[in-house]
DNA sequence: CGATGATTTCAACATGTGTTGAATATTTTC
DNA sequence: GAAAATATTCAACACATGTTGAAATCATCG
C-alpha cells in the first residue's frame, strides 16, 4: 500500500506498454508473456483476458499508435500539398513524410522510441509483418507516392517505387536506433540524435530521387 | 537406397543451409532445432554434437559466408581505389561497396539469398545482433568510409557516416527481400529483381552524399 | 579382418511455453 | 448495501523447448 512501482496506470495499458517495449527490443518469439507479465507488475493470464492470444497482444500493441501516426502524417501531407497549391516537390513530400515522425520523438512525453523500434521490426520481418505493414501503413504511404508521381510525372512509375523503397529502408534503420552508427563513429555520432538523423535525411533523400527521377 | 532427398551434401552442411534459411526467414527465436533438424533430414543431436549450443550454431551460419563477402568486397574496394589513381569519387566507392553483393545474387550457384536475408535480420537486431555486425563487417565498412572521408576532405566526418547510415539501411531493407516493394507497386517491381535494386541505389545514393556533403 | 575413432541416432530429462477454467477481488449498477 | 459485472489472480495442464549421455552405426587404417 505505500509504495507505487509504476505511476499509476491501469494494467491493461501497462501490459501494451511492457510488450511494445520488449517486442521491440527482442522481436515477437523472443519475448515471454511471463516476461510482459513481470515487467508490468501483473500475472500473466491477464494478457490473455485482455487481448486473447499471444499474436493478438503484438497486434493491439502494434495497432495502439498506428492510427495516431497515420492521422498526423496525412495532415501533413494534406498541409505540405496546400501550402504548395497542389503541386509540391519532391523535398516538400518527403519532409512531409518525416518531418511528423521525427517531431513525435522529440515530443517524448509519450515515448514513441519504443514504438518506433516495434515498427522497424515488423517493416524487416517475413510474412506476416508484411501483412501488418501492408494493411496498417501502405494506404497512407499509397498516397505520398501518388504525390511523387505528381512531382515527376515524366518519370516511369518503376523507379519512383525504388527510390521510395530506399527511403523506407533509410527510416526503417533510424527508427530501429540499433546504435551500429555510434560504434563505427566512435561515438562522434548518435542513433538517438533525432534531430540530425531527419535533417540530414530529407535533403540526401530528396537528392536521391532528384538524380533518378529527373528535373 | 533408392532416393535421395537431397542433392548429396554432408550433413553437416545440410545442417547450416537449413539453419541459414530458417533463421533468415524467422529468426533467432522463431526457429527450433528441431525444425532445423527436420528440413535437414538429421537427428535434432546432430546440431548439437557439430555446433554445440543453438546460439553456436547461429554464428557458424552467419560467419560461413561473411568472410568470402569481405574478401570480394575488400578487393573490389582496392581495384575502384587503383582504377581512379588512389582518389575515387562516391560513385566509385559505392559501386565498389554494392556490386559485389549484386553479383553473387546475380549467380545464384550457390543461392546467397538466404544468407543476405540472414544479414539484414543481423544488422536490425539489437544488441547481440549488433556485436556480430561490429565484429564481422565493421572493420571492412571502417575501410569504405575512410575513403568517403577522402572523397569529401572538407565535410566534418559525422555527415559522412550519416550518409552512409542512410545507404545502409537502403542496402538492408533490399536483402531482407520482404516483398512490400512488389506490394506497394501492385506487381510492377519485385524485391528480388537484383539487378535493377542495385543499379538504380548506387546512383541514388551518390547523389545523396553529393548534396550534403558538398561538391 | 579387427579395432579405433568419428559420426549419427535414440531416449529422455528438466525446464519453460501459451493457454485455460475456476476462484477471488474489485468496481459498477440499481 | 445487495447484486451484477468486470478485473485480476491462482493453479495447473498439455505440450515443446534446448540439451545431454549412452548406445549404435559408419569410416579409417594397421
Amino acid at each position: 500500500m505505500s509504495e507505487q512501482e509504476n505511476t499509476f496506470t491501469p494494467k491493461r495499458e501497462r501490459i501494451l506498454d511492457a510488450a511494445e517495449e520488449l517486442f521491440a527490443l527482442h522481436g515477437f518469439d523472443g519475448v515471454t508473456l511471463r516476461q510482459i507479465a513481470k515487467k508490468a507488475n501483473v500475472d500473466v493470464a491477464l494478457a490473455n483476458y485482455h487481448f486473447g492470444k499471444k499474436q493478438d497482444l503484438f497486434e493491439a500493441a502494434f495497432l495502439r499508435r498506428a492510427q495516431v501516426l497515420n492521422d498526423v502524417r496525412l495532415q501533413s501531407l494534406l498541409e505540405a500539398e496546400k501550402r504548395a497549391g497542389g503541386n509540391p516537390g519532391v523535398e516538400d513530400i518527403i519532409g512531409a513524410f518525416l518531418r511528423p515522425i521525427q517531431q513525435l520523438a522529440l515530443d517524448d512525453e509519450q515515448n514513441w522510441r519504443n514504438y518506433y523500434a516495434l515498427v522497424a521490426y515488423v517493416n524487416s520481418s517475413a510474412v506476416w509483418g508484411q501483412m501488418m505493414m501492408h494493411k496498417h501503413f501502405d494506404p497512407l504511404v499509397s498516397r505520398y507516392i501518388e504525390a511523387l508521381k505528381k512531382a515527376f510525372p515524366d518519370t516511369p512509375a518503376e523507379k519512383i517505387h525504388w527510390c521510395y523503397h530506399y527511403l523506407s529502408g533509410a527510416l526503417t534503420l533510424t527508427l530501429a536506433q540499433t546504435g551500429r552508427i555510434d560504434r563505427l563513429s566512435d561515438g562522434l555520432c548518435k542513433s538517438t540524435d533525432v534531430r540530425i538523423a531527419y535533417d540530414l535525411m530529407i535533403p540526401y533523400a530528396a537528392a536521391g530521387f532528384r538524380e533518378i527521377c529527373g528535373k
